[in-house]
DNA sequence: TATGAATGAGGATTCATTCAT
DNA sequence: AATGAATGAATCCTCATTCAT
């Protein structure tokens, strides 16, 4: 029955969203699969039946949350937009990302911070595509006369680094802030950490745009 | 004796030096107390005797870290150079920090992912303290009406951000050149992937400084 | 199927069962929980996977054991028997349990004798109604006017203590009789060391009668 | 230099009174050399040097503690006291020590739980002393016509378990009162818990002597 | 005599994974 | 498909004891 499938789906969804949840707060190892099972509400050795282990699990949702991000980006990218106009979607959409899905920074800053020990074929693919898109939106600038020769390996960390860093430090910016205000009490200051990561996108974006803008 | 002295101090330094290694590898939960204390060639209970335990030897060598970074950086800054030279060498005596030293970076970033679990007081007001020096060249500047104002949070994470993860991923932009040049054999594709992170960090204090100078 | 309900609570028993004579022989920190395994033949994992831990594992098999001995006491305490007969039956119960279960004693004496570090509100709860019980019969009998008001925390112990001495003491006193027949060879003195504990309890419960009963 | 020798007895003492504490209070096994080196003030080291080992402390203490009741009991009875006198005294001469040195009751209850695993030669002679005297004492009142005839084992235990059991239990029986006075406040109750040990003694001897004491 | 350092052999507990039903 | 039970291989940590000086 159609309904078997969709509980099966539903079901599979669920774990792969706790699982995602896991591994992002702990990481591969600090993950525990008793809990993931507990928590997404299937017996443990159903859950291994479904995804086969602990490894499986893990680069599904790491190319699921990559592949997430990636087609949301691809999807808001028209061709008819302009190079400065697509540079910016691409930051914008990537925060916005980031922000409905505050899984996906941790889960990419570990990966990263490990070399990429869990990541597959497919996750690689996934993120090379990102930095394929970004790279040919320069090239498309150049082309056009609209945007200096530039490093897109550059640009791409810029950005990526920059908003990944931003959106997962929330919480240790909290503690710092604490710590701030515990000795000078500026309200001001205060405001500074808890910047919205869409400003923090277009601030960046408008830092590249300034230096890779030809202007006439 | 100064020998025994200095021996203690060597067996303690190999335990942290490996422990970092080890747990900017792998992460709290990945590293092993066993692999550390064999890869520093000292008994296991050896290293309980003089660091307490796994929570407390992370503390310590985290501290360790970040702190060598804040003292280079202090080190480095003079009070005589302007705003301009001071937020230059901020950028790359960071930079040649990450670049000394490999696992400042994947510590930080994991430590940023997982919500700072594992940073005690020491280790937040030293990142702290990090963010002040910033700051306070970025409104040395303002003061000097040489910058414009700006949010040294977002400059700070946009600088820390970036360096951090262009350090850490060298592995993995390995992993994605590699991707690359199977398909497309273009060297200078693979130029960019090289990057020095001295020149990264050139560009990106360049691109702040093109945003926040005020030219005469 | 009800067998295997069946497996499950016996092989929990055989743990439980295993458990207390390790406990009773060794202590909670004697114990080894690799051995408690082992000789129950469950694997390790498996026992903390029904039990939780040692300390678990510990009240558990103390609540039962004490809970074993205050049940069989109320079974045969009838509420028809004479004061007299239900303070016999006491002792008499008692020293039964403590010779049907020889693992009973040397658990109270070390409960006792570490002043309750490993006692539960239940253990707790269980050693006072066996105290309770005892005073309830000599109220009765004072009521009754058959017994002289007495301390009945005094005769508690009085009973309890020497008859958990006793049983605990076999072993001891098999060492100390063997000592004695090394020197003095007399056959009287050997008989002395192997009082059956029916009779010592037998004695005491006269002896404290005669202290308290009120003839007419 | 006699200065010497004396800071070395002190030394010795202090580890061997704090000894006697932690292996009362925990066990042999759950006792720790290093927590009574240190509360003892010496190194680990010398600890071991002093004494050889974990058993070797223990044996000493153990014999030291039952050589001091020991030694208690006999200075107090006098050949000139009559056989009801003598009993008396040893009952109270006990408690007293009990009383003294509360650590004794424990270490008794561990050792007869164990069933005499730590006991050396000179422990077992020592504790067997005790037993003689009680049986000489009886012995001779048989003789003088004063006492009846009587299993002496059955007295000492009688007498020894009913002292340790109530000594040791102190802290158990504040547990215990505190259950029963939440729920019922009657002061009465209350104080049947806190009877000092020397009117235990008196109250058991005089039972015993109601038994075996031979009226005209 | 005195001590900080060192260690081997455990000891409790966990965890990913599989099995039996 | 689903689950409670089972397990081997770690993993962190401790502790009595010894060593080097």
């Amino acid at each position: 029955m159609g309904r078997t499938y969709m509980d099966c789906d539903t079901k599979k969804q669920i774990i792969l969203r706790t699982a995602t949840k896991h591994f992002a707060n702990a990481g591969f190892d600090g993950a525990r699969v008793d809990e993931i099972a507990a928590e997404a509400g299937v017996n443990k050795a159903m859950l291994y039946y479904r995804v086969g282990n602990k490894e499986a699990l893990y680069e599904e949702i790491f190319v699921e949350t990559i592949g997430g991000v990636l087609s949301q980006i691809e999807k808001e990218i028209r061709d008819e937009d302009s190079p400065e106009q697509q540079l910016t979607k691409f930051a914008t959409v990537f925060a916005g990302s980031l922000n409905n899905n505050p899984f996906i920074a941790p889960l990419i800053l570990r990966e990263v911070a490990s070399g990429g020990t869990h990541m597959n074929d497919q996750a690689i693919f996934k993120m090379n595509q990102i930095r394929t898109l970004l790279a040919t939106i320069l090239k498309k600038g150049e082309k056009k006369n609209v945007f200096r020769p530039s490093n897109p390996l550059l640009i791409h960390i810029l950005l990526i680094g920059t908003l990944n860093f931003y959106s997962a430090s929330a919480s240790i910016r909290n503690k710092l802030s604490e710590n701030v205000n515990k000795k000078v009490n500026r309200e001001e200051d205060k405001k500074d950490f808890i910047l919205p990561i869409s400003v923090v996108a277009t601030e960046v974006v408008n830092l590249v745009l300034n230096s890779i803008r030809i202007n006439n």
